[in-house]
RNA sequence: GGGCUUGUAGCUCAGGUGGUUAGAGCGCUGCCCUGAUAAGGCAGAGGUCCGUGGUUCGAGUCCACGCAGGCCCA
């Protein structure tokens, strides 16, 4: 076996699907795993993934970093579990199911049968947990994908439930009936993470509205709100009694009473002149001055203040509703006040709500009206303080957000249904309650799946409560966050964190084990076989199927110490429940303890941040730190979204979303992987074709030095055994400076993976591959296609192919697919014993022997030099390929110099010279400067050092510079001050002399001669002639090692050049014979040359 | 309203502990090179380092106050 020449010329994608074929056929990940099975652990444990779409280019950005990441880990030889993990239950699954039938509620899927349902829901699961399989291998995602986990396993609900089992024994699971967010459309409450996601900017009707206050004539509250249906169910209004209440009476003699300092007050005024924050469309906000104005003007007649106002009893809105007059409230009734009759329009009066427990408030001015329409049934903080106060609950709303009975004409309505709110608005006004109408742009929540508007509904939900927050705070100190203000963030949320709330009133979830009992206990059962003790019925039916709805349901038990018989609730879980039980369920932590203990805690997680604190992280904490008073992970990574190439983010009725599989087809993977092992994690990652063409070239470049060291290499029978090994007393100075370039880039390398930051392990890489590409394969390809088979050229294979072996497999991580295409040509076909993958290697080890910072210095030195030259040779408008015959440098330093000496080829070929020379100021082509040396002079003369600065700026440092050669110092005056300089307090420039032409730069100047004679005027034709040959031969199709043949008819010139370079020409253009006169061969052509047109004719020798 | 965070070239972003002429990549313009060639080199245009004050011999960098964006929490 040998090296196969490679064409430049590659299709990545059509390459990566070889790729993938052959770990599948060569079964290499699991040839990977066996050579890892029994070292030390490493251990990942995966987010899982919600299994209900397609796979996203912002999933594959998560799923990169745990690839690369295991990856490395392995070729460092760890063994790990590589499971991956579907997210099954919850909310969103079934929503797209009932998208899929067609379904607008809870009704119709209780209509088409639960049991049904559930079904379509695990299938739902199962076709997109194989879809996004498929799409994670396409990635070149190495997982144990036979053994991925689901969160609706069996395994994993039980786990749940020996979790809420034990929280149960400590009495931490309870029972409320709350205000909670509720979807209308979803028929279930939304938890306080839930909502956070939901929450989006709408104008609603706000309406004024006016409670007459009783035994006063023609005197009235004036109330504000933006949820007009809460009206109907309003009892009591609140003031603050430290405000003082204006007195208004408008044209027709009504009395109105409000917060003084609402009454010129401009509402939301900011949002509005900045359009931020407003909706389009809605008009700007009227005072009320303005509002009472337009309705025939006003006078104010009196002040007084919110503690005058307390008391006053008022008739409300809707107190003919039946609703409004039920003894105790509705529907939930409180006995207590039931028996003593009293209704919510018996309590209809103001009150003094007090403060929030963080101490501000609750009534203030500036909003609405300083009196506020409280409805305990429909609100947060009015339900708090109704249950302070002790007021009736009015809940007018069912589980599709619709008015129940007892409402009257509401009956069968919906809340959120604009419809509504004209009816509602239309009876306030026909009842004369109603003041003003209008539009008002607020901040209100959604469903986060739906989009739907949120009500406030009175249910009953169960919690966990949360008073041991501070077992997960100090657990959270123990994890290591990159980026490392995660910890805070995640601080943040413990501390202002409500209950958990875990009860959602759907069908596809975790069923949470909790049965209830006639006399208002409840148990929570633990385990399946606590459930089958327990059962008195239905368990037979049950038997066989998951521990999920319907069939869990069926099962009644019997309390084991009240002995009576309970039902099961038919709430299904929070499914962060469900991801956060992973570290145990995944782990077997109930059947084999042994096992959880190799693999807990987890070394490494990692999620897409934004969400996540209050939710996966959050569960993850919660649930370890309850069972065992520790974090289930060491070390988490968090990484920000992905956004398009503008920045906006990606939707698909926008047009700008890009499909995963799109992507990978169109860009291929290794390219996306670059994009997001590059990115940093901490800013959004603008995905698109355009990034995605930067990077390509990048991989090209990469693919390029390969191709160049195989093409030759193939050519020349590149063998291991004979030229393989690098001999350091034969190395050049380039082949000494690439290989400490190299094995710095290993050292890093592992350091930086280590520390998971493969985005600087990709820049690293990045530079290393613009030093080799552009600096040691440019300047050393000659050695290897010069025809003669001497040492250097085995020198330059050795040093070049030590180089490439090693940062494939340094990258082989992050671009598994043509790493592997790489190593299999250089390596298996060369080695019938190495690996059969680049994945199956080692990780490369620094050698730091070969490491020579020295060198790395001065080749710099040398490269600036060249670059400096390059410069002088672009200003001297003298083409490059007419040879020149001197180069002039000149620089301080003397080691630097004799370096740049001692590999003078290197310059005069890169600029085409025959001779290069040190100057010196000697000479008088250079003259030096002083600059002050700011951090010393600043220190030792502080505000002198402006005049230092002053002086040295003007006048003539080269006089200067002489003094200092003299004397060791330099005398500055300026008016009575002297300064003397030593050598710490100044830096030596060299610059080029006035009328010398040449450039200078960060200490090196560089020059050349422009003078010609005959001799270098006929190399520049013998350059020229050499090029155009090297066109035709390409323009023939010939191959860069074929050996030519040539007839041409030069005329007297260009043959005496051609004569005197003969040799050179022949060397170069692979010429072996050459017949100055027109034969014909097999390729024919003319060229242009210094205005001469010459025929040429050319085949390839048969040698 | 409170907390955190960001603001540097057309775009994406670097710029330890304050220091000399603020950089890179991409893009743009001109020239050069031509067996790395859908590459490469050299040069150029392009900057109110968000603003205003302050500390300092010296501020993109430190401090204060604003402005604008983002995130989190009310």
């Amino acid at each position: 076996m040998a090296i196969k020449k490679i064409s430049s010329n590659v299709d990545f994608i059509a390459q990566e699907h070889e790729v993938l074929e052959f770990w599948k056929n060569k079964n290499i990940f699991n040839k990977r795993r066996q050579l890892n099975d029994g070292k030390p652990t490493w251990s990942f444990i995966d987010g899982p993934i919600t299994a209900n779409n397609p796979m996203g280019v912002h999933h594959a950005w998560g799923r990169t970093l745990k690839d690369i990441y295991n990856r490395y880990k392995a070729m460092t030889g760890f063994e790990l579990r590589y499971q991956n993990g579907f997210d099954c239950q919850g909310l969103w699954v079934e929503i797209e199911v009932e998208k899929e039938l067609g379904f607008k509620s809870k009704k119709d899927v209780e209509a088409f049968g639960i049991e049904k349902f559930v079904n379509l829901c695990k299938e739902r699961v199962l076709k997109y947990s194989k879809i996004q399989t498929e799409q994670s291998i396409r990635l070149g995602y190495w997982m144990d994908w036979e053994n991925s986990y689901f969160t609706m396993s069996n395994e994993n609900n039980y786990t749940i439930w020996r979790f809420l089992k034990k929280l149960f024994e400590e009495q931490k699971i309870y029972r409320d009936v709350d205000v909670v967010p509720w979807s209308g459309r979803s028929g279930t409450s939304y938890s306080q993470m839930e909502v956070i996601e939901g929450r989006k900017l709408v104008s609603h009707r706000a309406v004024f509205v006016r409670f007459p206050i009783k035994d006063r004539k023609q005197e009235y509250l004036l109330v504000w709100t933006t949820t007009p249906w809460t009206l109907t169910s309003n009892v009591v209004v609140a003031v603050n009694v430290n405000l003082e209440y204006v007195k208004l009476k408008s044209s027709d003699g009504s009395i109105y009473y409000f917060a003084k300092d609402n009454l010129e007050h401009q509402r939301l005024e900011k949002q509005f002149s900045d359009k931020k924050q407003w909706v389009e469309g809605v008009p700007k906000l009227k005072t009320i001055s303005q509002i009472f104005k337009e309705h025939g003007g006003y006078e104010v007649i009196g002040s007084v203040s919110g503690a005058e106002l307390v008391g006053l009893e008022y008739i409300g809105p809707f107190d003919d509703l039946e609703a409004q007059n039920k003894a105790g409230g509705y529907p939930f009734v409180n006995e207590h006040l039931e028996k003593e009759g009293v209704t919510s329009v018996s309590q209809h009066k103001v009150i003094d709500p007090g403060k929030d427990k963080i101490g501000n408030d609750i009534v203030v001015s500036g909003e609405g009206t300083g009196i506020v329409h409280m409805a305990p049934g429909c609100g947060d903080i009015d339900h708090k303080v109704g249950k302070e106060k002790n007021l009736i609950n009015i809940a007018p709303l069912d589980e599709e957000a619709r008015f129940m009975d007892n409402f009257g004409w509401l009956k069968n309505k919906s809340a959120t249904e604009p419809e509504t709110i004209d009816l509602i608005i239309e009876d306030l006004k026909k009842r004369h309650f109603l003041v003003y109408v209008e539009e008002y742009p607020h901040v209100y929540p959604h469903c986060w799946r739906s989009g739907d508007e949120l009500v406030f509904r009175l249910v009953e939900e169960w919690y966990i409560n949360m008073d041991w927050r501070e077992k997960i705070k100090s657990v959270v100190d123990d994890v290591d966050w990159i980026p490392g203000w995660g910890k805070d963030r995640e601080h943040e949320w413990l501390d202002n964190m409500g209950d958990w709330m875990i009860s959602k009133k759907r069908f596809w979830g975790l069923a949470l084990p909790i049965w209830v009992f006639e006399d208002d206990s409840f148990y929570v059962v633990g385990s399946e076989k606590e459930l089958k003790e327990l059962a008195v019925s239905g368990f037979e039916s049950f038997d066989g199927n998951s521990p999920h709805r319907p069939w869990i349901d069926e099962i009644q038990i019997k309390h084991p110490e009240s002995g009576l018989i309970g039902k099961r609730i038919l709430d299904v879980g929070n499914p962060w429940l469900d991801a956060g039980i992973v570290p145990f369920s995944t782990l077997d932590y109930i059947s084999d303890r042994d096992k959880w203990e190799k693999w807990y805690p987890a070394d490494f997680v990692t999620e897409c941040f934004p969400g996540q604190f209050r939710n996966w992280f959050y569960s993850l904490l919660a649930m370890s730190s309850w069972l065992e008073g520790s974090a289930p992970f060491k070390t988490l990574l968090g990484h920000a979204l992905v956004k398009d190439e503008d920045g906006r983010e990606m939707h698909k009725s926008w047009g700008n979303a890009i499909w995963f599989d799109d992507a990978a087809e169109k860009m291929g993977v290794d390219v996306m992987r670059w994009m997001y092992a590059g990115q940093n994690l901490e800013s959004n990652l603008f995905f698109g074709y355009g990034p995605a063409d930067d990077i390509r070239k990048k991989l090209i470049t990469f693919w390029n030095v390969y191709s160049f060291f195989s093409t030759y290499a193939s050519v020349d029978g590149f063998d291991l055994k004979k030229h393989g090994k690098i001999k350091l007393e034969n190395l050049t100075i380039l082949d000494k400076w690439v290989l400490s370039k190299l094995h710095i880039l290993i050292r890093d390398g592992r350091n930086y993976l280590d520390n998971y930051d493969v985005a600087s392990l990709v820049n690293s890489f990045d530079i290393f591959l613009e030093d080799l590409s552009n600096w040691y394969i440019r300047r050393n390809r000659r050695r290897f296609w010069k025809s003669e088979d001497d040492q250097d050229k085995f020198t330059a294979y050795a040093t070049l192919y030590h180089v490439l072996v090693n940062s494939i497999k340094c990258i082989a991580p992050v671009l598994p697919f043509c790493t592997e295409k790489m190593y299999k040509n250089l390596v298996v076909n060369l080695d019938s014993k190495a690996p059969e993958s680049v994945h199956l290697c080692d990780y490369p080890k620094p050698k730091t022997d070969l490491i020579d910072d020295d060198i790395i210095k001065k080749v710099d030195s040398l490269k600036r030099v060249v670059e400096l030259g390059r410069s002088a040779r672009n200003q001297s408008k003298v083409k490059i390929r007419q040879p020149l015959l001197k180069v002039l440098y000149a620089i301080e330093d003397n080691e630097t110099s004799n370096f740049i000496h001692d590999y003078k080829d290197i310059i005069l070929d890169e600029l085409n010279v025959k001779s290069i020379k040190r100057i010196t100021n000697a000479g008088s082509l250079v003259k030096y400067n002083i600059k002050p040396n700011l951090p010393v002079l600043g220190r030792k003369y502080k505000s002198g050092l402006k005049d230092i600065r002053a002086v040295l700026s003007a006048g003539d440092n080269d006089e200067r510079f002489k003094e200092y050669e003299k004397t060791g110092y330099i005398i500055i005056k300026k008016d009575d001050d002297v300064y003397t300089l030593e050598k710490e307090d100044i830096i030596i420039e060299t610059l080029a002399a006035d009328g010398f032409s040449a450039v200078s730069g960060k200490g090196i100047t560089v020059g050349l001669t422009l003078e010609l004679n005959d001799e270098l005027i006929q190399e520049g034709i013998v350059r020229d002639l050499v090029r155009q040959v090297q066109n035709i031969r390409k323009d023939a199709g010939f191959s860069v090692e074929d050996r030519i043949i040539i007839s041409w008819k030069l005329d007297s010139e260009f043959q005496e050049a051609f004569v005197k370079f003969e040799d050179y020409f022949c060397n170069e253009t692979l010429t072996t014979l050459i017949d100055n006169s027109i034969t014909d061969h097999d390729y024919n052509a003319e060229f242009e040359l210094r205005e001469k047109v010459i025929k040429i004719s050319l085949k390839i020798a048969n040698i």
